[in-house]
DNA sequence: TAAACTTGTGCAATCGATTGCGAGTTGGCG
DNA sequence: CGCCAACTCGCAATCGATTGCACAAGTTTA
């Protein structure tokens, strides 16, 4: 039923031993055998239908050209540019992304992690860090080459690449300063995301510097309906912010389903501000001005840093930081004054 | 400097021999191994972080317990839910995905399945499905287990999981008709992926049925900016249609872009139907109407059939349906009388 | 008490490719 | 003519786990 075409095979119908056969076909080794043989070996494999058997080949040499790539869930909109990056480059490398999904949850990332390490990928990237798991940790000691993705993960040693989020955070509040507001609320993700937590600390620095009311109001995960029962516990009460800058974007779509439920509109009572610029944020409504991270490029140096870890064994350096740049769109304007 | 303890390590630790130890680890076989030497393997190999090698097993027991993936383009919103479909169900069932993106090149198809085979996947699911590509009858030929999701393949005896095109648009025409539209324009998209064509060969028949006149406007392909400039061409001369009905979400986001850049309003002057309802279709401004196909379920239904193909050796029904479901949002509206 | 089972474990072949080592051939050069 | 280098290519071990078969010890049955 399946592919059953050996090399032992092609080398009894070129007449060769099987050894010559593996080293005509690798361009490594390709030069060491005569060029008629070649020619013949390759002509007879392909008559055959030889196919590789990679598998084999990973129990000898010792690695599997693939690596497992982790997050939290495929469906959060950041990611798939992400993995698109990072499979990109690894394409052209050679390498084969196997994916897991471990929906935030720390045992399934466990078990992901166990699943790809038992089918021996060469690397992981992983953009599940937390402070408080302790896979990540242990993954270190035991030397398994990892690289983390947009989320630390504590103190692991382990190189990070993620955007500029003090610099994004930084052009969106003077944004909104330079459009006279002065009270303005942030949404924060859970305190174990370093990312999340990063946000929500460069925010009260920056509104700090620039003479700012900034409320931090901590939401229990990224999922768009906490952002919008946050908002709405705002919102029923009396409030006095004008702009609500979220440390996602999907926190910010729930804002706005909140003050349009509310009756406000968004910028005209408020204004929104997201981060990341996911997909799509141009086409809400109103459009969310948001801070674009390059998540693409993100996954390409992650990928790029792993390969290189794996290739020349050297280490990289601890966090690359890419720039980020705020989007201006129609979900920001003047403050109101009310 | 990667994990190295085997079983044979374990053997010597737990004084048997190896092969007791593979007994003892696997739940298959744990039954005919004394529980107490059960209990001290379990013990010996978890002290010494023993994680199994699928490499290994794989090559002996031919089957690496893998399924390779392979879609277009992770970033078009309809596949990372079809994708999470399929790993759900697959990881639930010991499997784990290898991933591929083929960017709709034939080339890249081709080498993304080449690579996946020599990784000696179990089996495929593929949604990269198109009437004239060869390698898809190839792998027919050739005995390998796929299953299509979302496309078909032309004349290829594969199981498909799709959603119900038809009764889908018999809903969007209905709805329009409804509403007082007499002349539409369906968007649509290349002839040779199936589900593009069929919505567009349905659309004319239940336009028929209906007494309404449907103009089919060709899209060379189905991303946004195609969409865009094909209504671009339609507004920039005298016209006289009150809807669009794309066979996509994307296209018709791209005619939403369109009819804002003509200065136009949407449902005002001309309302639009989309096809998938994509994540997010629903804060689109306005809103997209469009129709719901159950893209995880799809994802989940591929991996089902797949999984049982694989374990029973049995094939599938030639095509499974899912229901769709019209969603009613803010870009219909009732015709414009112009 | 011998024969017939049960139970628990070891032995060794096997999956398919890679690769260090060595042998055979050819050709060049002194 | 002889020696050595350069090419080619075959041999066999190896990667780590699985599994049919055999064997030993203990248990039941006739």
């Amino acid at each position: 039923m399946r592919n059953e075409v050996t090399l032992e095979d092609v080398a009894k119908a070129a007449g060769v031993h099987k050894a010559t056969v593996s080293r005509a076909l690798n361009p490594e080794t390709q030069s060491v055998v005569n060029e008629q043989t070649v020619r013949r070996i390759v002509r007879v494999a392909e008559s055959l239908g030889y196919v590789r058997n990679l598998t084999a080949r990973s129990l000898r040499v010792q690695s599997t050209m693939t690596v497992g790539v982790v997050i939290p869930d495929l469906t959060n909109p950041i990611f798939p540019p992400m993995v698109r990056g990072i499979e990109n480059y690894l394409a052209k490398h050679g390498y084969t992304v196997l994916l897991a999904d471990t929906d935030e949850s720390e045992d399934e990332e466990k078990e992901a992690i166990r699943s790809l390490a038992e089918r021996r990928v060469d690397g992981f990237i992983v953009a599940t860090g937390a402070d408080n798991h302790e896979t990540i940790p242990r993954m270190f000691d035991q030397g398994i080459a990892v690289v983390l993705a947009n989320r630390g993960a504590g103190a692991v040693p382990y190189p990070l690449v993620t955007g500029d989020d003090e610099d994004g955070m930084r052009q969106a509040v003077e944004h909104l300063h330079r459009l006279g507001h002065r009270h303005i609320v942030h949404l924060a993700g859970p305190e174990n995301f370093s990312t999340t937590r990063i946000r929500a600390r460069e925010i009260v620095r920056v509104c700090g510097d620039l003479g700012i009311t900034c409320d931090v109001v901590p939401v229990e995960n990224l999922r768009v309906d906490a952002g919008t029962s946050a908002v709405d516990r705002l919102l029923d009460q009396p409030w006095s912010f004008t702009a609500i800058q979220a440390s996602t974007d999907l926190l910010a779509l729930g804002a706005l389903r909140s003050i349009r439920a509310h009756g406000l509109s968004c910028p005209g009572d408020i204004s929104v501000i997201g981060f990341n610029d996911m997909p799509f944020a141009a086409e809400f409504s109103p459009g969310l001005t948001s801070v674009k991270v390059p998540l693409d490029e993100i996954g390409a140096e992650a990928a790029r840093l792993l390969v290189t870890r794996l290739q020349e064994g050297k280490n990289s350096p601890r966090v690359v930081t890419l720039p980020v740049r705020l989007i201006v769109r129609q979900s920001t304007g003047p403050a109101s004054s009310r």
